[in-house]
DNA sequence: ATATGTTTAACGGACC
DNA sequence: GGTCCGTTAAACATAT
């Protein structure tokens, strides 16, 4: 066996990891937690309210983005937790950015960030959506709602359910960082993708996926289709949905 | 009007 | 028993 061989059957290991489905079912860990998790991922360690609300529900569907109760209970433990400090507004996004107080930062390791996830390769190659960005975001409202909208389609399964959280946030990045397609180009793509996302089969493993491969240059886009290991471990710059 | 932020209250589980 | 912690609900204020 060759070491590449060797490589990849490891590669295959840690992806079949990555489907317990671990982010259907009630986190174990705290609120206080899960807003430090959303906080330290974010380039500048520090987000709004709303960014940490979809941080968490991106992670973890038990909490529905549409729900209020748990919201109340970020918003509750926010002003009533001392790990956590409100500093200035932001200039883009509603409300104010919430920090980690640095004394308190150790009660946080970020390394139970990826652990938690099981989604290395998307932690750490994935430019998540960043405060430090938000000029850049000319249209969060629009975000939101292709956010929605993809996460309210129904997933057959848990393979389904990670390929739209990468499907979220290769959407925030490409809106955050890139923006060099339109709004219109992202829904039109976003939609079609996540139509296709009904089509697996009852094998977890064994799902394929449509989705647009397109050129850096303006060549015209194909289809391929992959097997969800393919998928993730796709490139982020050879994405487009 | 709605999102954001503060505060109080109640509850259950863990722990001593 | 008592306390601490985390959660949930809710009233209320403020900002946009």
């Amino acid at each position: 066996m060759s070491n590449s061989d060797v490589s990849e059957e490891e590669t295959r290991k840690d992806y079949s990891i990555s489907l317990i489905p671990i982010s259907h079912t009630k986190p174990t860990h705290s609120f206080a937690t899960l807003i430090a998790f959303a906080i330290l991922q974010s380039k500048s360690k520090k987000c709004t309210l709303s960014h940490i609300y979809q941080w968490i529900s991106d992670h973890f569907p038990y909490y529905d983005i549409n729900d209020s109760g748990w919201q109340n209970s970020i918003r509750h433990n926010l002003s009533i937790n001392p790990s956590f400090i409100k500093c200035e507004k932001s200039k883009y996004c509603k409300g104010h950015f919430w920090q980690i107080k640095p004394s308190h930062r150790s009660l946080f390791p970020v390394e139970d960030v990826t652990e938690m996830t099981s989604f290395k390769e998307v932690i750490l190659e994935t430019q998540k959506p960043d405060c430090e960005m938000e000029k850049k975001v000319g249209n969060e409202r629009e975000l939101n709602n292709i956010s929605k909208k993809i996460t309210k389609k129904k997933c057959r399964n848990l393979a389904n359910k990670q390929v739209e959280s990468r499907l979220l946030y290769n959407i925030r990045n490409r809106y955050t960082s890139s923006f060099n397609s339109t709004f219109e180009e992202i829904e039109y793509n976003a939609t079609s993708s996540s139509s296709q996302l009904g089509i697996g089969t009852s094998e977890e493993n064994s799902v394929e996926y449509n989705f647009v491969e397109r050129p850096s240059s303006k060549g015209s886009s194909r289809t391929r289709s992959v097997t969800p290991f393919q998928l993730f471990n796709t490139p982020k710059k050879n994405w487009s949905f």
